[in-house]
DNA sequence: ATTGTTTTGAAATTTTTGATACAGCTTTTC
DNA sequence: GAAAAGCTGTATCAAAAATTTCAAAACAAT
């Protein structure tokens, strides 16, 4: 048997603290329902059983257990509450952001969620207006080859950057970084290309060298990395700095995430015409439809 | 017959205000109602019909028809219309990213950011501290092997944990998500395995596979996804769902590489003792030192 | 007053929704 | 490895809610 749990009577804690805290005395099916409950919380809650059942993935009856482990009589007992709980938050202007609970994780987690806003923030501020246009313009310029690349790291976000890219439009790939792996590719490099380097601090010799023997070749470097500038920076035609500092060992690379993000989304509006029909057949492969 | 009322499509104006507006044309019980209805607004209208009424001092059948009469088909679609006007008055403070338009270059950066951001608040604030704490107890577990696995996009995330869990610990490694790459690596996998996997929607079936695979055989599943989760999570032991929608084609990972930073971060911090002269040790090794 | 029109609610009907019993499956425990 | 406990979904049923019907009441205009 379950440690008990407390009935919902006339609390101050919200349902949805309640839920976040006894969550893992949840069975599966139950923890899906609370997913789905605190993802769109309290509205998720406020359609039929049925409704609420299909969007979390769960039977009806899964979803009645889930309400009645949580103290309600019934279904409709767990909407009045859900109601009442909304009234009452609507009608005190902020009573909103309760404390989140103790605990080692939340807080950090919520602290360090807060560091990476902050550098998103910045970042965007930081970023000028003439030279995200000018980067956007250059990847949506179909007769370029386009070669992303990164560092240890940053390798990831190249990789994230290609996946996409390479979707909404053609010649577009990966480059490892270890020089031994791309050095004989460099013979490809030229004017018509454009290569995409990430590069936070301890800066990476390699990608240093490769963006450095690119650009020798006429390749226009773009340049992903932090507000110190990688020393790829000198080389580079375009540079996008992000800020990285975070309450932690590592850096966040969350600023660099979101310009990548935002390139692609750029860049896939720009070329729409194009893409549209692109995307739509990579689709169709993928189904392994004709 | 009396004259037409618009029915309540796409409008900006709230449905009080119609109300408001129409108010000299109702009968008088239908009057009785809409007072009701706006000095609870929108509450008084999301009880039943029953209950409705009885405050009001009407019958059913006259609430019907007033409900009717404002546009709707039905007692429930009004009752759905109050919910949705209310979710998007809740939402707005922050979550105001509704559907940003086009928009150029920078402009369209900050929107992008500004959802971004939202989907972090709404993560972090989602996340059940004790799931959280629980993958952390997991992945800081140094007699388990950790695997890191993902879909076309986010396989990239995956690497990009497992980058930096392979200098903080050992037992760490990334596995391809196509089939071939990994079916007779599952030989391996048993119970003092750890696969963390991140799948968001367009959810892919050799990831799927992947981890039903190995839970079959008794490894432990943590899953990174949506809210709408994978349905790897019924496999799963730990889920942590992320917000991921944008003003663009594509979905967001801000939330999910948030998750993974956070935990990179929890966990270096928990295995410090081990995982500094480890850091240490790496750090020479690159250099090329003894 | 009387007739035609509109409004209204009681009761009957239909539809929807919530709840339960039970059997299969999974996980845990010994 | 077998038995027990627990979890979950299908099918079914009961309850409640929404809706329609219809006749009485209120009202307006002759």
């Amino acid at each position: 048997m379950r440690n008990d749990i407390v009935p919902p009577s006339a609390e101050q804690p919200s349902l949805a603290e309640r839920i976040r805290h006894d969550m893992d005395s949840f069975t599966p099916s139950e923890k899906r329902a609370a997913h789905l409950l605190l993802s769109h919380y309290p509205f998720a809650g406020l359609d039929t059983v049925a409704e609420f059942a299909s969007r979390a993935g769960i039977s009806a009856p899964s979803a009645l257990r889930f309400v009645t482990r949580l103290g309600f009589s019934g279904f409709p007992d767990f909407q009045k509450h859900l109601r009442e709980e909304l009234e009452a938050q609507l009608l005190s202007p902020l009573a909103k952001s309760g404390p989140v609970e103790p605990g080692q994780g939340a807080p950090a987690l919520a602290a360090f969620a807060q560091a990476v806003i902050g550098n998103l923030t910045a970042t965007v501020e930081n970023i000028a207006p003439a030279e995200f246009d000018a980067v956007v313009a250059l990847l949506s310029d179909q007769r370029r080859n386009i070669h992303f690349t990164g560092g240890r790291f940053t390798g990831a976000l190249a990789r994230y950057a290609e996946s996409h890219f390479r979707i909404v439009r053609s010649h577009v790939d990966f480059i490892e970084g270890q020089p031994a792996l791309w050095r004989d590719r460099m013979i490809e490099i030229g004017r018509k290309d454009v290569v995409v380097a990430f590069d936070i601090r301890r800066y990476q010799e390699d990608v240093t060298a490769l963006c450095e023997t690119a650009a020798r070749q006429g390749a226009t470097i773009v340049l992903l990395t932090d507000p110190w500038l990688s020393p790829i920076a000198r080389v580079a035609r375009h540079v996008l700095p992000a800020h990285i500092t975070a309450p932690s060992n590592w850096d966040s690379s969350a600023g660099l995430l979101l310009l990548t993000e935002a390139l692609v989304s750029a860049v896939t509006k720009r070329l729409w015409e194009t893409a549209k029909p692109r995307m739509e057949a990579v689709e169709r492969l993928r189904n392994g439809e004709p």
